[in-house]
DNA sequence: TATGAATGAGCCTTCATTCAT
DNA sequence: TATGAATGAAGGCTCATTCAT
């Protein structure tokens, strides 16, 4: 039993900040899984520890909540360990685990996949809204461009490459095995989401991205 | 004057199959811009030649539209010559020609890619209904699969490549250009939609896919 | 038993014109009754012969029925007789007739007050678009100034007073006794409603408006 | 630094008297504005220097605020000189003061105005519950009848004037002008609130209720 | 006395769908 | 085949009010 629901048990109050996590984590749930225009309030509602009425004392309404949940999901990405420190491993190394590491978190967070979809069927209206993200972003291309300078200087990965064009590579190659797995693995009749596939999988995006930036 | 304005002067009919196909047309683009929860059956009416009604007589409901819909963008894709008649190119060539028409068809029908966008969002629901699809994927793979034949025959390839994970990686690619489109060129400031842009990621797809092949 | 009423009581539709113009009824006394932060829809829809979605289709919404309806007060004082030909009568019994048809419009029609009232209330914002107001007015001046310039010919009202100004006089006098009904009669325990009470205050108000115009 | 924040900065507590006075005008000023139900308890409470809960602390909820609100402006009224001592003057000037101090305390208060005219809106529901009015009415009509029986006494005053009735009249001209402000103006296109036309409107009130009562 | 958090009822509005002609 | 009118269910949102501290 945890100390909120001790709480709750003897008619206590939830902790503001817990309610507000609460209605965003199942916010992001249903957002993800219905998209913007296809997901309830008052679904997002039932499913959290308070009351719809909640959901606009703590955020301004549907928009806004949408906002929220996709701010949220990038800056889970942001705080995650999602691109380590590589700089004790080889060039060569050190961008596979960059697309390993990639790979891993598209596959784990589905519905961080899912709401940069939706966002992308809404034109990206929204993600102009959400702070952060061009910071990360930079973070996330500075670290190629390391990698990738590394790797021309040993010798082993060709000069000219652009970090912004082979991220656009890493990130198609990652995304796609979870946003289209439904209509794919459907029309080819494939297991896409079984461990041996995940793993195989990977290992091929992995060698994909290698190949092509070797010198 | 075009024959139908004629007619409909002429107090007669409008041609059921022009009906049904514009109801359509409108359909698909409403579909893929907003999503099946967000496009909206008035909408549709409006832009239509005809009227909401007749959207309940040709069709049987805002599900059924959108099934009619999607059907019709697989459809299309499927005469097309998107697969082109590549035996008398080289292995190499062919491969670079499947994926240049892999990729145009991408760009120049963003509805389709909008529309399976949508159908992932909605876990695949209503794609098994849809005729035709896995004929059309079955002649793509071994289309794919005669020209890794030949490349490795020709001592150009490398054996063992599977054909649909080779079409996998085809499509991530091309895919990803258009799906996300919006949110990768606003987090990046980068431009992908401008020719210039367009071609020289083609170029750099090709490029990847035949990398990943060579032996 | 009207037409209307044998053709519903068969379960024939009514007829467009008439639901609408149902709906403008209810609305107006509704407002009248309540103003229009507290009148309620759903009681607007009830007292209808129809449901509330067809306020949505044949109004806009809330604020454009309240509109309507006002354009509708405004248009029914329009179309009546309440400033009939008086240039048969003499310059004084013309003012008086005047002044007698206007008390008893707005005795007639407490709604019509009542509706000027909370548009008062809302510092007039929707007033503006109401189209035909001015003209309306306008003539009620012109009808009130040929008044007066006949009576200055015949040397018996005073040169030099503004029909404007006089108007305003008199339509204070008038709204007065509808509009502050509640307060003034409960403040000093008079009646104001009665017959009696109507018809004497009548008479002295048309006696004031004469004294303040006599030569 | 005010004595109120010395105290606030000490940690002591505001004045209770001064934290409802506080609430009270707020509330005033927002049911003038907005009416009753057009008012909302969460802007008063925004625009008050307390929280929302004191509200329902010092008031028992918004009926009871609002009909506080009522009685305050009666009060205030009530406590004004409205009705100065006008023993030393002859009837006629008397009279025409009375008019003036009425005119003018309509046009400096229209808060107190609009607030009646709301209380009309709800048919004079709670104006029954405040207390003092009938009072203040009955000196208002004894002050009057008191200058009509001087005049008559005079001989420049008719004999058989109701002073109700008279009051009445001069409410009613003092009242419009402020209450129907905004149709009139704007359908009239004329300016009712500029200094001068509150100055001419005034005398010309003044001249009509003088030459109403006249021998 | 004071406050932020919480609530449920009810409000305005929209949607996909069907009916009568 | 075609159309304007009609509908009920549900959706998003707001309100006055109360609770726990």
């Amino acid at each position: 039993m945890t100390i909120t629901e001790i709480r709750e048990a003897r008619g206590a109050r939830a902790d503001p900040e817990e309610t507000r996590a609460n209605i965003l984590e199942v916010a992001m749930r249903e957002f993800a899984d219905k998209g913007l225009a296809g997901a309830r309030i008052d679904e997002i509602a039932e499913k959290t520890k308070t009351s719809k009425r909640m959901i606009y004392y703590y955020f301004d309404g549907k928009d806004a909540l949408y906002r929220a949940a996709l701010e949220a999901a990038y800056d889970r990405i942001r705080h995650s360990d999602a691109v380590p420190d590589l700089t004790s491993l080889s060039a060569e190394e050190a961008l596979a685990e960059n697309v390993r590491v990639t790979f891993d978190y598209h596959n784990d967070h589905p519905e961080f996949v899912r709401l940069v979809m939706n966002e992308n069927i809404h034109h990206g209206d929204h993600i102009a809204h959400v702070e952060g993200i061009k910071e990360r972003n930079r973070s996330v291309i500075s670290a190629l461009r390391a990698i990738l300078d590394r790797g021309v200087a040993d010798g082993v990965f060709r000069a000219g490459i652009d970090p912004v064009d082979l991220h656009m590579s890493i990130s198609a190659l990652c995304f796609y095995n979870v946003s289209n797995r439904y209509t794919f693995s459907q029309g080819f009749e494939c297991d896409m989401t079984s461990p041996e596939a995940v793993a195989s999988r990977r290992e091929r995006v992995i060698g994909m991205i290698l190949a092509s930036v070797r010198a």
